[in-house]
DNA sequence: GCCGTTTTCGGCCCGACTGTTTTCAGTCG
């Protein structure tokens, strides 16, 4: 799969051309050549065998044949010609917030400055005082913009970022009177990692709010307060805004501040077919505004329905709309169990019954207490002889809690050989099984697929659990043909998890679609090794609904009966001819 | 470099803020 790789060149393309200063129009076409591509689930070599790179949208003649040339030789004339001079560091410079390519170029060419140690000393030193268009307060600028680049690529799992903004939000509710309140951008959209936070609001009085606001306890500086926006820097060093603006603007700021940035850009497009303007106060007809108050009357405006946050990347969803064809997506409340739990029979921090109590209170009609097998030592995995304890343990606590029916499940490693950690016969026993590789995490793709075909292949497992590896911003993917991993989940009847941590939520969206597109079937579960992870079932959600998904893909929106069912077919589909076999073996 | 309700050429989203300037370039979201 080299989408990622292409799409990492036609990125870099974008910001040499950029650093060159070359047309705007071209950068922005790499740059949107590059999203298309990561936003392509499919493997790019297919669709190129297929002859179907040109009816990827932003992907025309000349991309294609970029990529085609990518594909036949490993190389990129174009990108060869475009980098030339310009070293990686010099681009890396292009990250430090308040130095943009303009400046940077001069700073190249008269200093000769290539890297961040450099532009810092210099900076230092004053040697960037004569350059033009460079006083002292840019120069401060730019060496706090070096110190924020140092410290970090500066997006945070929304894991860690939702219940801050939630936490400010009801604070100002207490201490101020405020009419509409929400997160807009990344958050709202419930990407998986957030740069900074802007919180939009209507209020009588702004100035009030915002002087609330800069003095909440959250507060570690702020940056900027003024009448109706205020800026700061929480404990958390998370940068968050808060704008007040006018009731009849709401809207129209919610929806601009939303973004994604490529869903306004498309939007704004057709506002001026439609010879309408929309800004963040308004849309407007020559000088005429006509909306702006709610969402819905902006999206009105140019003929469509409201279109859900978690929808707004431009990947369809505004076509969808003019069609009347959004999706259903699923929602929380349709979840009717946890399929992945662990208690302190593994790696667990609390006992099976503290967890099945609390995935009572989420009012779920079954849980599935699902802990590791043996090859996972480091979390105290379980052995047969264990597994068989735990069995009778919870067949005693299905006497004691009543109200939600307990599954004996198990997360089962993958082990290296691709055999699986537990015989047939003792999957066969439980009611649920969870496979999941955990270790040799470096094998080659080739490897690496085999080892997740075979554990699919047997129709004693369900599910897949975090079927990449990822870590958000941390640990790449495994080396997975995720196709194959795909079409063969829809092929064998496994279920694909969405796993729920913040730090994992894997499949990811794009690869969530793809299983929705190729007919295999999701499980989102939470992978809890607390009673309050199982909260964290709001971020496996806002994938599944970043994916499109609705709840009929979804198994575990099924009641426990359906859900049994389902589990009961895996087997029969998943090795069709074994089982005959041995059933005919039976018989004689 | 892409693309078509301005359709094979000529456009390409929009406005605010900052800091440097005397009317605006650069950067950001």
């Amino acid at each position: 799969m080299k989408n990622r790789e292409i799409s990492l060149i036609f990125e870099h393309i974008a910001q040499c051309l950029e650093f060159r200063g070359e047309s705007t129009f071209r950068q922005n076409a790499y740059r949107r050549a590059a999203r298309a591509l990561t936003d392509l689930a499919e493997d790019v070599e297919e669709v190129y065998a297929r002859g179907d790179l040109e009816n990827v949208a932003g992907i025309g003649a000349g991309m294609a044949s970029k990529i085609a040339e990518y594909l036949e030789t490993g190389k990129i004339q174009r990108y060869e010609e475009a980098r030339k001079g310009i070293p990686d560091t010099l681009i890396e410079l292009m990250k430090i917030p308040g130095l943009g390519p303009k400046t940077l170029r001069i700073i190249h060419d008269r200093l000769g400055i290539e890297n961040i140690d450099q532009l810092e000393a210099a900076a230092r030193e004053g040697r960037l005082d004569d350059l033009p268009r460079l006083g002292g307060k840019s120069i401060e600028n730019i060496l706090r913009g070096i110190q924020l680049v140092r410290a970090g690529s500066g997006r945070i799992l929304l894991g860690n970022v939702l219940p801050v903004v939630e936490s400010i939000i009801s604070a100002l509710r207490e201490k101020t009177t405020l009419g509409d309140c929400l997160p807009a951008g990344s958050v709202r959209r419930m990407r998986e990692s957030v740069g900074d936070i802007d919180i939009l609001a209507t209020a009588p009085d702004g100035r009030s709010v915002i002087e609330a606001f800069t003095s909440l306890p959250h507060v570690h500086s702020v940056l900027a307060k003024g009448d109706t926006k205020g800026s700061i820097i929480t404990g958390e060093g998370l940068q968050v805004d808060l704008r007040v603006v006018a009731a009849e603007s709401y809207g129209a700021a919610l929806q601009y501040f939303t973004g994604s940035k490529d869903h306004n850009v498309h939007l704004r497009e057709i506002a001026r077919k439609h010879g309408l303007k929309i800004n963040e106060y308004g849309v407007f007809r020559g000088d005429k505004r006509i909306a702006g108050a709610t969402e819905e009357e902006v999206y009105a405006t140019l003929d469509l329905p409201w279109i859900p946050p978690v929808l707004r990347e431009n990947r369809g969803e505004i076509e969808a709309a003019a069609r009347n064809r959004l999706p259903r997506l699923v929602r929380q409340q349709e979840i009717r169990g946890d399929l992945h739990v662990h208690s302190d029979w593994s790696d667990g921090h609390a006992s099976m019954e503290e967890m099945i109590r609390a995935a009572k209170n989420m009012g779920y009609q079954y849980v599935a207490i699902s802990d590791h097998s043996s090859a996972a030592t480091i979390a105290k995995g379980l052995d047969v002889t264990r597994l068989h304890r735990q069995a009778a343990e919870i067949e005693k606590l299905r006497s004691r809690i009543s109200g939600i029916e307990i599954l004996h499940a198990t997360e089962m490693d993958i082990r290296p050989d691709a055999t699986c950690d537990f015989p047939d016969d003792i999957m066969a026993g439980l009611d649920l099984v969870i496979a999941s590789v955990h270790s040799a995490m470096k094998q080659d793709e080739a490897t690496m697929t085999r080892r997740v075909l075979a554990a699919m292949e047997n129709p004693n497992v369900h599910v897949i659990g975090h079927p990449t590896g990822r870590l958000v911003g941390g640990r790449g993917a495994l080396r997975l043909n995720m196709e194959a991993v795909i079409h063969k989940a829809a092929e064998t009847g496994t279920a694909l998890e969405i796993n729920s941590q913040p730090a994992r939520l894997d499949l990811d969206d794009v690869n969530a679609r793809r299983a929705l597109d190729l007919g295999a079937m999701l499980i989102i579960d939470t992978d809890s090794h607390h009673p309050n992870q199982l909260q964290n079932m709001r971020f496996g959600i806002a994938v599944a609904q970043r994916a499109w998904v609705g709840p009929e893909n979804v198994l575990n929106t099924r009641d426990i009966r359906s859900f049994r069912q389902w589990l009961a077919n895996k087997q029969k589909k998943a090795a069709p001819r074994k089982r005959r076999r041995k059933a005919a073996a039976a018989s004689v």
